[in-house]
DNA sequence: TGTAACTGTGGACCATACTCCACAGTCAAG
DNA sequence: CTTGACTGTGGAGTATGGTCCACAGTTACA
C-alpha cells in the first residue's frame, strides 16, 4: 500500500506519515519503484503501529517515548531479561495512569450526579478522590 | 502563600506557575502587597487545581482543554443542564481513554508473561486486544 | 536605612508535533 | 509519448507548552 492509501486508512495526513517515518515510528519498505527516491510501501503491521501510536499519544506519551518503546521490540537484539525490564517499567507507568484516570472518572461521575440530583448535598471535592490513591 | 512556596509544594517552576496563571488555569488572589505589580497569593484550592492540571495533562489533555474545563466550573454562570452536558462529554472521553488504557495494559501484561515464561507460544498480538474494544 | 531575598513584566528562546509548500522525479493509463 | 496523479525531499512556518533572562519594584529583617 502506498502512502496515500495508508494515510487514508489510518486517518493521518501524508506529511504526518512521513514525519513519523523520519522519527523511526513507522518502517515502510521500499519496492524499487520510484527511482532515485523509492516509494514507501506500508503493510498491515504499520496500520497497527499507527494505532499504537495514536493510543499511546492520547495517553500522554511523547513520540520520542513511543519510538523508544517500539524500537526495542523491532530490533530484537536485547536480552529477554532487558525487554521484560523495559516493558515492566512501561506497565507500571500505564497502571499509574489508569489509577489517576479512575480517580478522575469517579470524581466526574460524582460531580455529575450531584449536579443532576442533589445540589443541596455537599459538592464532591476532588481532593477526597485524589487522596484515595 | 506566595509564588515560590506554591511552586515548591506543587513541584512546578515559578515560570510555569505564571504561565498557567496567564492561561487562566490558576486564579491567585492579590493582597495589596507588591505595589504596582501586586503579589499573587495562592490558596489550597490552587494546589488542588495544579494536581488536576497535572493529571489531566498526563492523560493527554491540552492546557486549552483543561482551561475550558475549569473555567466552566469557576464562573458558575451556566445552567445546571449545560454543566451536566459538558461534564458528561468529558466523562465519555475519559472513559474511552480508560478503555484504551486497559487494552494497552492487558497487552503489555500478556507480552511480559510471554517473554518470561513461554516464548514458544504464539506472541501476543496487539490487534487482538485492540479489536475487543 | 541598607540590603538580601523576594516579586511581576516583557520578551527571547526552546522542544515537540505537526503542517504547508515548491520542486522535481516517477508511474500508469490512454 | 503525453499527461495527470502520484511520489520523495528540503525547508519554512505554526501551535503548544514551557524555560530563561534582564530589569525594576517591594518586602522584611538586621
Amino acid at each position: 500500500m502506498l502512502i496515500s492509501e495508508f494515510a487514508r486508512v489510518t486517518g493521518l495526513t501524508r506529511d504526518t506519515v512521513r514525519f513519523y517515518t523520519r522519527l523511526g515510528l513507522l518502517h515502510p519498505k521500499k519496492n524499487g519503484k520510484g527511482g532515485r527516491h523509492p516509494y514507501s510501501i506500508f503493510a498491515d503491521k504499520d496500520i497497527q503501529a499507527a494505532e499504537v501510536i495514536r493510543i499511546s499519544q492520547s495517553l500522554g506519551m511523547s513520540l520520542k517515548e513511543i519510538a523508544a518503546f517500539t524500537e526495542e521490540r523491532r530490533k530484537g537484539r536485547l536480552t529477554r531479561e532487558r525487554r521484560v525490564e523495559i516493558m515492566s517499567a512501561q506497565l507500571v507507568s500505564l497502571e499509574s495512569k489508569a489509577t489517576e484516570l479512575e480517580v478522575m472518572i469517579s470524581y466526574m461521575r460524582a460531580k455529575i450526579h450531584w449536579l443532576k440530583w442533589n445540589e443541596q448535598a455537599p459538592e464532591p471535592d476532588f481532593e477526597n478522590y485524589a487522596r484515595l490513591n
